[in-house]
DNA sequence: CTGAAAGCGCTTACAG
DNA sequence: CTGAAAGCGCTTACAG
């Protein structure tokens, strides 16, 4: 349109200032509400700002603040609905406390996490949310501990200076294994997370914390620890009806480890629950309408990601806690998936066996 | 720590410049590749980066560009795992560009998509990849060509000016409705999205086609339109079926619908697809493993990240291209929810009754 | 080719 | 209380 000016200059806080006869401080100050104006000069300034379609460039604020205004998301996978919501829920605290939240999507690549975690030093973020999903190898810790402007979400970083926020791992363990031991299972496989990663470690502990409760043998032959992959969950329920004799029941560290194990029997033509009962962890959206509709350990998504900016950013204001780890309540939703193990006369407290409880699932608080 | 400095000042490219003895304009532009040193030089400045843990600050070089590298992700709801999946996408093609990309989550809700448009105007963002759900009132309209850094995914705002990249509605319902119609079916509802909404629009025409086609008429009592909801596709369900003769088949408008009609069959006790066969649109991951898996048309969220991305940028960078409209292909993944229609003896062609080809869906493609 | 200097558009300590 | 001026830390047109 207009060749006469090849870079038609953006209107900035000079300009309005000189429109309305003040000084650029009047404006920026009456802008952040620094300063009582007159009314007369109040209406100068807006009516000048509405002129010349004033916006205020927000790279020049953060260069002068020292501050991104941003703060960072990092998670192993967006697509996975659990991370989604949790994400989601800390978008919406971050806006309300006037910061933009960039996700940021690790693939569970360490090299990315690190990579994404060093846009703290040039100043891109404020602060980040880490969910990492695996072991760290030290490189992890050295990083935040080298910025300490991280909060860990969900998984640990063994050894790093930072606030925690963990589900009740342990705690909803138990809820679910003993749930499955109520239905007259004895034989329960365990199908979770990587030893050494928090989730895995403490889950495997609330499962053998609910057969000792129940004086309980755990088969050890029957506890399978692997990355968070739908793909290993697999081949997992493989292995375990290809040996001898097959449980009746698995614990599922993980939804996504469900529908892997779902997945492989329905390949194998297993239904559940009738061959064998299933209960997991998480309670991603629609596990209601899985098949079998998917009794699970229920965590506050909301709550993650709420508290975890709340964390964060008292911690970029310099407003620092007692550095405890912090625990979301966890609850078991009991839909369809759990039956009385097959060919057992053991008498069953619910009728669930053919039949799911699927609208408004029955809820079991955690401790 | 340190109680002697109260803020312990960023290095900057000025104390790399003395350290190294150049000037900071030869250290910038040592770091941009625009300038070939002599190999003592070099490593004099690498030295001091190293020594003095240099790093640039991204605030102040994009004020100094007057680009805030980082593009803008707009949609209704990044936990659908679909548009989860498209913002992944873009992450990558935006970050293999040198791009952020943040995520902004509308909620489907105008203000917000006009808030986070305005980010533009400030500078936050390059431009943004909007994906509205909604019928626009004009508003979406006249900001997107207030600013013209917009790029349209998915859904339409009619009259702006912007690039577009749609998927290609029509022909994925022709293909979904014409599967069913292959299966028998006469009798085909379409609960799909908004009346004036493109993708709503366009299934809904391509519906009609495949009807059309086959010498069949389409019975306007069984078309339902309304917003991407699932509770509001719970209540077509239960409205068709509360009437005298239900529909034999439903087409619906995507999976997130399809979900609500589940959900809908399940609390009626009814079975898909023995009391009905289902075909919906979109493929979201894990769709295979509903009760049954579904049959849907599948668009590659890929292409739409990747694609759009690439369109933003070209936009930003002032390399136009014809404004048409993209298109992304589609296709039929065929699995478990469509059989012949209850009471019927009409021979079928695949064996598909009640057993669910889930694993690698057979693919019919599009146009 | 190289560096001193101006400029990006804000905010705020400082002086009047 | 108010404004002139310095400063945030880069990039780059300009002069030498």
């Amino acid at each position: 349109m207009d060749k006469e000016h090849r870079k038609p200059k953006a209107t900035t806080i000079r300009d309005v200032a000189h429109a309305a006869n003040v000084s650029p401080a009047a404006v920026s100050r009456y802008l952040s509400n620094q300063l009582q104006l007159p009314v007369p000069t109040k209406s100068r300034i807006d009516a000048a700002i509405e002129a010349l379609n004033y916006v205020p460039n927000a790279m020049a604020r953060r260069l002068s603040l020292n501050s991104s205004e941003t703060i960072g998301f990092i998670t192993s996978d967006i697509v996975n609905s659990f991370f989604a919501l949790i994400a989601s829920a800390a978008e919406e605290a971050a806006s309300r406390a006037g910061y933009s939240l960039t996700i940021l999507n690790s693939r569970n690549d360490i090299d990315r996490e690190l990579q994404f975690l060093s846009r703290i030093d040039d100043r891109q973020f404020d602060g980040v949310l880490l969910l990492t999903n695996h072991v760290d190898d030290g490189r992890l810790r050295t990083k935040i501990n080298a910025n300490r402007r991280v909060v860990l979400l969900d998984e640990d970083v063994p050894g790093a200076v930072a606030p925690r926020l963990f589900a009740e791992n342990q705690t909803g363990a138990d809820l679910a294994t003993a749930h499955l031991i109520e239905h007259g299972h004895k034989r329960i496989a365990y199908v979770g997370g990587p030893r050494g990663l928090l989730s895995g470690e403490e889950r495997l502990k609330g499962f053998r914390q609910a057969h000792a409760k129940a004086l309980l043998d755990v088969d050890e032959r029957l506890v399978f620890s692997g990355p968070y992959d739908e793909r290993v969950a697999y081949d997992s329920f493989r292995q375990l009806w290809a040996g001898g004799e097959p449980p009746t029941a698995i614990f599922s560290g993980g939804d996504l480890l469900a529908l892997g194990i779902m997945q492989a029997a329905r390949d194998m033509h297993l239904r559940i629950p009738r061959d064998f009962s299933l209960v997991s962890f998480d309670d991603i959206p629609h596990a209601a309408l899985f098949d079998p509709p998917l009794t699970t350990v229920r965590q506050s998504t909301q709550d993650f990601g709420q508290r975890g900016v709340g964390l964060l950013l008292d911690l970029i204001n310099h407003e620092v806690h007692a550095p405890d780890t912090l625990r979301i309540p966890v609850s078991l939703m009991v839909r369809g998936s759990v039956a009385a193990p097959p060919r057992s006369h053991r008498t069953v407290h619910d009728g669930g066996a053919g039949k799911a409880q699927h609208i408004g699932a029955q809820k079991v608080e955690g401790v």
